[in-house]
DNA sequence: ATTACACGCGATGGATG
DNA sequence: ATCCATCGCGTGT
């Protein structure tokens, strides 16, 4: 007997034909692609056994194919609930429309088909599969296919691109890399007989496409990647190919690509083809929890790779382009391959597709999907509830009662040395495993309330029947195995998994919403860092933070390295051994929180509000001590803000550096104004910001980084330039005499005042006070001298 | 093509005297 | 001239 395939799901789709509706899954498996199609399949919605009337008022006039079925299942009201099957699927997405305008409770019916037959098998990411075989050609195709749940680890071609164009869309090149192939596509013709081989040239547009087609037929690919490759690469290829009528069939089986616009959004889309997945690189970071200041490619391969161009004027860059097109085509396709490459890299650099395949194993969700924490959570959830006899309940059409959060403990501001930060490892998960937090069984702690687990907001929870404590308990030790193994990308896709859990309970926009809910995972955190702190406290340390998660202690009086070390290492095993007590005794529980002695920094800030004796939050820095060495950190302050200057910054970094060390800063304090003023920091002095909407939409205030764009769009379009800040961007600017002027259109004199008064005031304010200096005092003998 | 809330700060612009 | 609520942004967890 043969072993049954397995293959890893890439695409997903549903067909109807003659009246039924077939799904069709993309796989790629060790023996290469295959495409298998299901039998035919009834959309599924769910109503109340007593609406049967109603629904078949409604649907009498449309003369509808369909099945009305009682079923053993409820919802969370406990009332009895029937099915309604369609073999069509428009017919069923007309009827949704109907329900809905009919006032009828329909349950379960923005679940897409393909999605619910997967779910339903518990198939996430990887299957196995049998089917009858059907004759093709380069790829394996079955019918009447049949999966289930397997692991499989698959091994993706993948494709980058990267296409060059005109200001205008006209397409210049295209270029293809991937790590064993290389290949631009240009139009023109050869000027000399040192192209290099992997540069072909094409008559035209047209061309440029059709040669496009054929290199993907031959490469085969899984995945294109690419940076912001489906809103520019694709969209633009998809508008050029309708000018051109060229059927843009880059789908397996030579099936066309398809673009759906997102719901409101003009220049946002998504492209589908059977068989292959488009991955944004921009997109598959964000996923992965990256950030960067700027996701431009330049910017996030500096960050990550240590190089690529530094150079972001955009300006330049397509006067190049367009010079290099009419007069040096072998250097445009030297450029257009590096962006190629330069992609390749990052994906090979980050293990983002080892992160999204793993993601995908975990949740279900598509490879090239972005977000989807309530897909994912629905994708785990749902099929569970439906063994349990449930449906699921529908999102609150109001978005819902508010949660509280986490708690912020009140700070006590001043210079310390050696302080202690303890944290609880993965709270919230750690609470809903704990304290068994779960939408059914708040449902099952409701009836019988006698015996249940108490929560907040009047919730209840059952002792015995629930999921998500299981669900979190798994991949809690997969994750534990992932650390051991030290596979980052596994333990950071089962991370973010998890504390996904408590946003998305914590979101209307989630079906299983439900305030009693998020306010007991939250409000049981403010109790367990409340508790936390009382107890050290009692042990005779003093609690001078805490937001959250992490409780900040300092150790008073003549401590040094090791003793510290040895306190905090006697907290975290004190604590954890009284919580274990405490949820034992208290609620009959096994204990899962758990905290950890994490930092322990030597000398460390806490700021005050600016202009006020009150202690800061979310603000801080300290010398954080470790094995290794020591590491000044900052946390919320000026420092680590993107739109604070550089010469900020720097300021900030040096002056703590010297407090830190018990360093006299009054010297270095006046220099540092004098220089400033001198002109010797001027490339320090431009503010980055981003422009959040666009630019007609600031109405109620027009804050400084606005008049600089808007100064700037007023001179482009003056000199008939392309506007630059219109729909939303990044601005560049500095403070002049006349206010805020973009750096390309710099004209006034830099306002030196206001770079002594708010960048170098502000900072020198947070930290001088604790040593007993006053910015005002240093500084007033100075300005006799301007 | 729907994870959360809490917080600080500078600038703005109308209200206040 | 000064006060103060609000806006807009970026950040911590």
């Amino acid at each position: 007997m043969s072993e049954i395939p397995c293959g890893f799901i890439l695409t997903r789709h549903q067909r109807e034909i003659a009246g039924r509706s077939y799904l069709e899954y993309w796989l790629i498996t060790d023996t290469g692609p295959v495409k298998l199609t299901t039998s035919a399949q009834r959309t599924v919605y769910f109503v109340r056994q007593q609406d049967q009337i109603l629904v078949t008022e409604s649907l009498s006039n449309g003369r509808f194919d369909y099945e009305f079925k009682d079923l053993d299942l409820v919802n969370f009201e406990q009332e009895p609930i029937a099915a309604v099957y369609f073999q069509r699927s428009s017919a069923a997405y007309k009827v949704k429309g109907q329900l809905q305008h009919a006032n009828i409770l329909c349950y379960e019916d923005d679940i897409r088909l393909s999605e619910r037959f997967l779910m339903e098998r518990f198939v996430y990411g990887s299957t196995a599969f049998t089917g009858i075989p059907q004759p093709t050609q380069g790829y394996q195709s079955y019918h009447q296919a049949q999966l289930k749940p397997a692991d499989y680890v698959p091994k993706f071609k993948v494709l980058s691109l990267d296409i060059e164009c005109s200001e205008h869309g006209e397409l210049y090149s295209i270029g293809l890399a991937a790590n064993d192939y290389q290949r631009v596509l240009m139009i023109g013709t050869q000027a000399n007989d040192i192209s290099p081989d992997w540069l072909t040239f094409v008559a035209d547009e047209k061309a440029l496409l059709l040669a496009l087609l054929e290199a993907v037929r031959d490469y085969d690919p899984d995945i294109f990647i690419g940076w912001n490759v489906v809103n520019f690469d694709f969209r633009l290829l998809i508008k050029r190919a309708l000018l051109h009528r060229v059927a843009l069939t880059l789908g397996r089986g030579e099936e066309p690509i398809v673009w759906r616009d997102a719901r409101g959004e003009v220049n946002q889309g998504f492209v589908s083809l059977p068989g292959r997945l488009v991955i944004d690189g921009i997109d598959a970071l964000k996923t992965a929890t990256y950030h960067f200041d700027s996701f431009s490619l330049e910017s996030v391969a500096q960050a990550l790779l240590g190089k690529g161009k530094l150079s972001e004027d955009v300006d330049n860059r397509m006067a190049a382009i367009n010079h290099d097109f009419k007069h040096n085509k072998v250097k445009l396709a030297e450029y257009n391959l590096q962006d190629c490459a330069l992609v390749l890299e990052i994906f090979e650099h980050t293990k983002l597709l080892d992160f999204l395949t793993l993601r995908s194993q975990l949740t279900g969700l598509e490879l090239d999907r972005a977000g989807g924490s309530v897909a994912a959570f629905i994708n785990l959830y749902l099929p569970k509830l439906h063994r349990a006899g449930y449906v699921s309940p529908n999102r609150p059409g109001d978005g819902g009662l508010a949660s509280p959060g986490g708690y912020v403990m009140n700070s006590r501001p001043g210079l310390y040395r050696q302080v202690l930060v303890l944290d609880f490892k993965s709270l919230y998960p750690s609470i809903i495993r704990t304290f068994k937090i779960d939408p059914m069984g708040l449902i099952e702690g409701l009836k019988t309330p006698e015996d249940a687990i108490p929560g907040y907001k009047g919730a209840v929870f059952s002792r015995d029947k629930h999921f998500l404590p299981e669900i979190i308990t798994s991949l809690w030790q997969q994750r534990d195995e992932a650390k051991i193994n030290k596979d980052a990308a596994r333990s950071q896709a089962i991370k973010i998994l998890m504390n996904s859990f408590y946003g998305v309970l914590g979101s209307g926009g989630c079906p299983f919403y439900d305030t009693r809910l998020a306010s007991s995972i939250t409000m049981r955190g403010h109790d367990i860092m409340q508790t936390t702190a009382k107890w050290i406290i009692e042990a005779g340390y003093q609690v001078i933070y805490g937001d959250t998660d992490s409780t900040f202690v300092w150790l008073e009086g003549e401590v040094n390295d090791q003793q510290a070390q040895d306190i905090g290492k006697e907290l975290e095993r004190d604590i954890n051994r009284r919580w274990t007590a405490l949820v034992e005794q208290e609620y009959q529980l096994e204990n899962y929180l758990e905290i950890e002695f994490e930092t322990h920094f030597c000398q460390f800030l806490m700021p005050t509000i600016r202009g006020s004796e009150m202690g800061s939050k979310k603000r801080y820095a300290g010398i954080k001590k470790t094995n290794k060495g020591e590491q000044l950190i900052f946390k919320g302050l000026e420092t680590v803000r993107s739109d604070w200057t550089p010469l900020a910054k720097t300021f900030q970094h040096k002056l703590y550096t010297m407090v830190f060390a018990g360093e006299d800063v009054k010297t270095y304090l006046r220099q540092i104004i004098a220089d400033t003023r001198e002109g010797i920091f001027d490339e320090d002095l431009v503010y980055r910001k981003r422009l959040r909407r666009r630019l007609e939409q600031y109405i109620k205030n027009v804050p400084p980084h606005v008049k600089a764009a808007r100064l700037a769009d007023e001179i482009n379009q003056k000199q008939g330039k392309i506007l630059k800040y219109q729909h939303k961007g990044w601005v560049s600017y500095v403070i002049t005499l006349n206010g805020p002027e973009p750096i390309e259109y710099l004209n006034s004199k830099i306002d030196y005042d206001h770079y002594i008064e708010k960048q170098i005031r502000p900072i020198a304010e947070g930290i001088l006070p604790f040593i007993g200096l006053s910015f005002e005092e240093l500084t007033s003998s100075q300005l006799g001298l301007f």
